[in-house]
DNA sequence: AATTACGTTTACGTTAACGTCAACTTTAAA
DNA sequence: TTTAAAGTTGACGTTAACGTAAACGTAATT
């Protein structure tokens, strides 16, 4: 039995359960946490900071589908060196938070900001990428004259 | 007049002038914050990490070619997301420092999870561009549905 | 002689992103 | 019913990467 079940009550609902098992739709904080390597205390303090926030079950945390991508492009940001806030940032690029024409003009912009930085970076990362291969030819040659 | 012949003397020695502009040997602090723009605190804060280690002029510090090549691969790193410590570690692996094949062995092993690690960062980049792009394809169809 | 410009060291302050208790509640199992 | 497991909210601690300020030296300019 797994853990939603526990969640949502002893006996599998039968009724529920006939076709809406199509995705999983809420997990507990244990679950996110260990599914993306985080602790609790990581979800905590990203709903803190309003990256997270999931609904409630009496006092108890429930994340939703939602909340779990959004956690895992903030991990992607991480990843990328991105600081919290700006992975927020790119998050509410994803989705219209403007309605009217100045607003997503000047979203746009941000866009554009944003691409110019991670092209910046691929720039970069393929420079570096490129010196590791070479000091890793060194290396071998090293080996090689060794033997 | 340049900053460097400030410092090497009031007026231009023409028998040093001859050939040896080939290329700037020596920076003076701010010359080297200011080409990078950062702070002078910063530079020193990178010394005081051991990454980089300018002779002295007495008690003044005095920043070769090879500073000014590290500096460049820190804030390279740094664009990239790396901490200095981490990019303290690819500098070591740019030039052999072990001589034993036991050493090289496990500097190619260093490489390669180095190269694993910013692979992995170019998907995460290429992922978040593409979002990126689609967020800036929506903004523009919003764009032309209001006019 | 006084100011200005650049350099130095020492040391405390700051922000981000959590870690690490502590003290407590609720639910499930023995 | 006691215990164990998972949840909660504070609140203080920690590390990295500098910022900022104080107190001082030196050298050139005014």
């Amino acid at each position: 039995m797994s853990k939603l079940d526990k969640q949502s009550g002893k006996k599998p609902d039968k009724q529920l359960d006939r076709k809406v098992d199509k995705m999983k739709q809420d997990y507990s904080i244990r679950e996110l946490a260990k599914e993306f390597d985080v602790t609790t205390r990581t979800l905590r303090f990203y709903e803190e900071k309003g990256l997270l926030n999931p609904s409630r079950s009496g006092q108890t945390r429930v994340y939703t589908m939602a909340d779990r991508t959004r956690l895992k492009l903030i991990l992607r940001g991480k990843r990328l060196g991105l600081s919290l806030d700006e992975s927020a940032e790119i998050i509410l690029m994803y989705d219209p938070v403007g309605t009217n024409s100045k607003q997503i003009l000047s979203l746009i912009d941000k866009i554009q900001d944003k691409r110019l930085q991670l092209e910046q970076q691929q720039k970069d990362l393929e420079l570096t990428l490129l010196d590791l291969e070479a000091a890793e030819q060194r290396c071998s040659e090293s080996l090689s004259r060794i033997h």
